[in-house]
DNA sequence: TGATTTTTGACATTGCACTTGTCAAAATGA
DNA sequence: TCATTTTGACAAGTGCAATGTCAAAAATCA
């Protein structure tokens, strides 16, 4: 019982540890975006391209869980940087594919070359079975949630 | 090395669940909090109270490591609502005490037994370790972010 | 085929969670 | 005592979105 309630607990705590975590994750990529032309929200544009290929608007609005009316807008902000270009699309003229430029790849793979390192770094004080349990605690608390969320009032 | 990316890797994945955690945690909360009269901010000042006790709205905006101009925002709202009320601070006749009332307390007790329950619920898929070890990298995450934001460029 | 529905980019409006700035009264510290 | 700090109140601004609408184009279906 006692037991029950250390672990609820723990749980809670990690889960509100979420909002500090993001807000310094999101710092530390912010900070290593000065002096390039980059926002942060650019940035994801470009990630998303460099992980997964060039796609079309809505298909980075459907992995980036946002409406595709912002996404929109992300993306002509890397268009009007040069960071992406607009190829015609096959299957559809009034959605084109975009794509990475030269100096837009160029940039995120610095970019995230030097978010690795960081990473790289971080990773030296933990052990690697501990970040994989850490990874599946909080994939199976997300989707715990996630699932709570609608059902009970 | 190909174990140094892995890691690196793993924990990058981690960090960027920050988000989607983020908003699950309070998708599930202001679930929760449906048909009582909160919000989920006045619910943040109810809890703050709840656990550390009556203090000043300055005291609070430390706590919650927001601007106090918008935390009164937030206390004012409660105290409108009733699950607050004020008390003379001797210490600054211009800042007065605020100390839940009755209602206040027993709601947010009530919400804070209920969230505990879902962590209570989410928990017994988890062992007591590896919720402990989540919560360790976590911390550890944090703070390295925190260490590298604003030294290198 | 033709008609209906869906997708898409563009644009406008709105909401939310804050931050920033300012003021005056009050409190604090030298 | 006088300069500085703290505080509540108020005003304005910011960034990240959601939401709504439109028209063109595309996809679906009868």
């Amino acid at each position: 019982m006692h037991n029950v309630n250390m672990k609820a607990e723990q749980l809670h705590q990690l889960i509100w540890m979420s909002r500090p975590l993001m807000q310094a994750a999101e710092s530390c990529v912010e900070n290593g975006l000065t002096g390039t032309n980059l926002t942060v929200r650019m940035r994801a544009v470009l990630e998303i391209l460099h992980k997964y290929g060039e796609q079309t608007v809505p298909e980075l609005a459907a992995r980036l869980e946002i409406q595709r009316q912002y996404v929109q807008i992300m993306c002509n902000e890397t268009l009007a940087s040069g960071f992406t270009e607009q190829r015609p699309n096959p299957r559809h003229k009034r959605s084109p594919i975009l794509t990475l430029t030269n100096q837009g790849n160029a940039l995120i793979e610095d970019i995230l070359s030097k978010e690795m390192q960081i990473m790289q770094e971080m990773s030296e004080d933990l052990s690697t079975e501990d970040i994989a349990t850490a990874l599946k605690v909080i994939l199976s608390v997300v989707d715990g949630l996630k699932k709570r969320t609608g059902e009970r009032k």
